[in-house]
RNA sequence: CGGGGCGUGGUGUAACGGCUAACAUUCCUGUUUUGGGAACAGGCGACUCCGGGUUCGAAUCCCGGCGCCCCGACCA
């Protein structure tokens, strides 16, 4: 992608109404849009961000055995007044709006009633099951308060998965592997050395739920760590004596042993029993005839607070640092004598073989100075530069800068 | 929802109740320049968030609204 066609700009200076640093940095290097409070555009290379990440999650959720579906935004009213939580007493972050014919429906802030009651149509038979149904979907909530640049909009992409099993054994097998996988995700954005899996409260149908907690300042948890374990308990837990003496006996430490830290809920898993398969009436016929309530779980992770934490933990003071992984682009080719007509060649059939061998690149053609080129891509933060010019051609070598270290190294083509 | 801060060209800032609302940057024209946001010259761009009020006179003071940020509470 030649950068003179991208619309959109860098800005030396990030718009005031900003102080989170993750809204910063993706504001000024042209990755987001401020609509509102809470509320972001996604802009061509942020898009390419989003759909990275969305990609190593798919990977992860079909690997479990997972079947992507898209459920609607808009929804039922019937269907959460059976569960209860259509009420805003219960529930008080609602989009509520009407239809022409004046009655009542609200755009999803999460999709259990949609799914268990879609459930009830495939699912009969214990040989239907168990199921693993995920999607990308926006979720809406009115949150009295947005923060944190995208990290909690009231507006923003998920992936949430839902199990549908037979027994509470089975969901209880799934549930641990569901764990390996968001660990690898997280292990594959980058994340790994500094997430962790968190104990968290549970519900009625589990002592804990999990949360994938990323040890970070801009996070609005404090976790506790293990490091010898590998493994936090979220603050919640050790507020409460009795709860806080059970989490340590079974993580098997000592209160003193542990670690505070500030961190992001990137992810949660969460047993969900039959609270949503009772009400809403998804059973099926087991083995022996008798129809029983399918045991499910839920598993979220919010795609926008992922990629701000990404942003906030690795980000420095020149600006992005992405991963590989989810680089918006692999390299970033800046053409610094754009009118020579022999350099620009070069240029082109580099970047051609560059993406022949399978990278994507965005090639900075602009005619500017040199100066410019390098705040720009340094603010922009594809982890390979490389730089073309009069002197490289001269010299035969490839011209490589690591956006994260700063090193550099030269190389002919054949090493590239 | 409680507390605090703030709203001025696209962006960042300035302006005692008083001249044509200033400066920087971005953008446009031209000359020049090309390995870390160059220089010079010229130019475009604002109903100072909205609505009232006080005043001879309001960006500035007062009232109301809307919006934004931060702290806290909240966050299946």
């Amino acid at each position: 992608m030649l950068q003179s066609k991208l619309f959109t700009k860098t800005r030396r200076e990030a718009p005031q109404d900003e102080v989170s640093k993750n809204a910063e940095l993706l504001i000024r290097a042209g990755f987001i849009h401020k609509d509102m409070a809470g509320v972001y555009s996604y802009l061509p290379l942020g898009l390419r961000v989003i759909e990275k990440i969305k990609t190593i999650i798919r990977e992860e959720m079909n690997a479990l055995g997972g079947e992507e579906v898209s459920l609607a935004a808009l929804q039922n009213k019937d269907l959460w007044e059976k569960t209860g939580r259509w009420d805003d007493t219960v529930v008080d972050n609602w989009f509520k709006t009407k239809f022409k014919s004046d009655s009542e429906t609200a755009l999803a802030i999460t999709h259990e009633e949609p799914i268990t009651n879609l459930m009830r149509d495939h699912v009969r038979s214990f040989r239907d099951l168990p199921a693993y149904v995920y999607q990308f979907q926006t979720k809406f909530r009115n949150e009295v308060r947005a923060k944190s640049g995208i990290m909690r909009g009231r507006e923003f992409l998920m992936k949430d998965l839902y199990s549908f099993s037979r027994s509470v054994e089975e969901h209880d097998a799934f549930y641990e592997k569901s764990k390996k996988a968001y660990l690898n995700i997280f292990k594959r954005v980058g994340l790994s050395d500094k997430t962790f899996i968190t104990f968290a409260t549970g519900g009625i149908f589990s002592k804990y739920s999990h949360e994938f907690q990323t040890v970070c300042d801009a996070g609005e948890d404090i976790i506790y760590i293990s490091k010898e374990k590998g493994i936090a308990i979220n603050k919640e837990i050790l507020d409460d004596e009795n709860a806080a003496k059970d989490a340590l006996t079974e993580i098997g430490v000592t209160r003193e042993s542990l670690v505070e830290a500030k961190a992001v809920e990137v992810g949660n898993i969460f047993a969900l029993g039959t609270k949503f398969s009772e009400p809403l009436g998804l059973t099926f016929t087991d083995e022996a005839g008798d129809a029983k309530p399918v045991v499910m779980g839920c598993y979220g992770i919010g795609i926008p607070r992922l990629m701000g934490t990404i942003v906030e933990v690795m980000a420095d003071e020149k600006g992005l640092v992405w991963p590989k992984e989810v680089t918006p682009f692999d390299v970033h080719v800046i053409i610094l004598s754009q009118k020579d007509p022999q350099v620009c060649s070069y240029a082109e059939d580099l970047v051609s073989s560059l993406e022949r061998s399978g990278n994507s690149v965005l090639v900075d053609d602009r005619d500017l100075r040199p100066g410019e080129k390098f705040a720009d891509s340094d603010l922009i933060g594809i982890p390979k530069r490389i730089i073309i010019s009069e002197k490289t051609l001269q010299s035969g070598q490839i011209e490589v800068k690591d956006r994260a270290t700063g090193e550099v190294s030269f190389m002919n083509e054949g090493q590239l």
